[in-house]
RNA sequence: GGCCAGGUAGCUCAGUUGGUAGAGCAGGGGACUGAAAAUCCCCGUGUCGACGGUUCGAUUCCGCCCCUGGCCA
């Protein structure tokens, strides 16, 4: 077994019961929870984010959950550099951290290191917009091509996020996004990890677990919560928060897109994908140790494959 | 009971002047490097309500029946 320190992952769809197990995990081992949650960052989007509450992050903490407001956005590359700098003060501290969510680009991007790029500019996407706004992306697309044409061939004419960016980080360096990702990024990932998935063998459990879960938010006031958020007038649905699944559809129907049912089906449909695409995700972890939601003893299973690493 | 409008994909519907049909949504698979709970790509056979009739051929025309709305009794 490796000489690096320990750290473990717990990785597993929306509605798949890792914030569950993670804090029961706490209870047994001195273990740091570390969120990988790209909605639970921000403050407020408690219900929406399936937080869990006061009382069990009282005895359980989570880091990197509370860290923004609504209006500001997050980064694969800033929960790097926040993870890594959580990771090192648990190790410190003489304790294992448990790094746990849904969000897998985060987990890659932590595992695998990013490339040497410059972070998001207001100012450059402001442009890159109004000129797409004005000559359509598929323009934009040829525009690309004529700089960068490995990744034009690689982004769709249609996706416009990735466009942008790329164009993006054409206009700040000069170089092509193609080339510096070509150059590979440092790992610096001095750590052993602990690979988990957990979730439902069957898929349809999964979905009846994320239909009742959106009932439960319903009722635990999840509608007063991004109604609070509505009323704040400096948000608007173009926002990364806003666009967290639910809150994009309870957002829509505050608005008065449509009506209650259309937003709990939409919510509920939109919870759906976002658990298939994080399955597709989870695919990449082959060596990843696969455990069942739905088995009573999965706490039981967790303790003995970290027990193989000597937590305790 | 009468009249009218419908019964087509899991759902909402389009369509075929007769040659067995296609969109949106849902669903499935995939991509993914500073927005990632985001942004995209690919995937559409279903007794065209049932039974008869006309026809080389009916989901389409005709008849009858069943079901669902609406109106009138």
């Amino acid at each position: 077994m490796s000489a690096l320190p320990v750290v473990v992952l717990l990785m597993g769809p929306t509605a798949s019961g890792k914030t569950d197990l993670a804090v029961a995990l706490t209870q047994r081992l001195p273990l740091d929870i570390i969120s990988v949650d790209s909605a639970m960052v921000f403050r407020t989007m408690d219900i929406g984010t399936a937080k869990p509450d006061a009382e069990v992050l009282a005895q359980a903490p989570h880091r990197l959950i509370d860290i923004l407001d609504p209006a500001e956005s997050y980064s694969a590359a800033r929960f790097r550099t926040d993870a890594l700098g959580e990771i090192r003060a648990s190790h410190a501290r003489g304790r294992v951290p448990l790094l746990v969510g849904g969000t897998m680009l985060y987990f890659r991007a932590l595992q695998r290191g990013l490339a040497e790029l410059p972070s998001a500019d207001t100012a450059t996407r402001a442009r890159i917009e109004a000129q797409a706004a004005a000559v359509g992306w598929e323009a934009m697309h040829a525009r690309l091509a004529a700089v960068d044409p490995v990744a034009a061939a690689r982004i769709h004419p249609n996706d416009p996020q990735r466009l942008q960016r790329a164009l993006e980080v054409y206009e700040l360096t000069g170089v092509p996004l193609s080339e510096s990702l070509a150059r590979g990024s440092e790992p610096d990932f001095p750590y052993q990890a602990v690979e988990l998935v957990i979730m439902p063998a069957a898929r349809e459990v999964l979905r009846e677990r994320i239909a009742r879960r959106f009932q439960g938010m319903l009722r635990a006031g999840f509608l007063d919560e991004v109604e609070r958020l509505y009323r704040r007038g400096d948000l608007s649905p173009e926002l990364p928060s806003i666009r967290c699944v639910g809150y994009r559809q309870a957002w829509a129907y505050l608005a008065g897109e449509h009506d209650a049912a259309t937003m709990v089906e939409r919510a509920v449909a939109a919870t759906r994908q976002l658990a298939k695409r994080q399955i597709t995700w989870l695919r990449q972890w082959t060596e990843a140790e696969r455990l069942d939601a739905l088995d009573p003893y999965v706490l039981e299973c967790a303790l003995k494959i970290l027990a193989r690493y000597s937590i305790k």
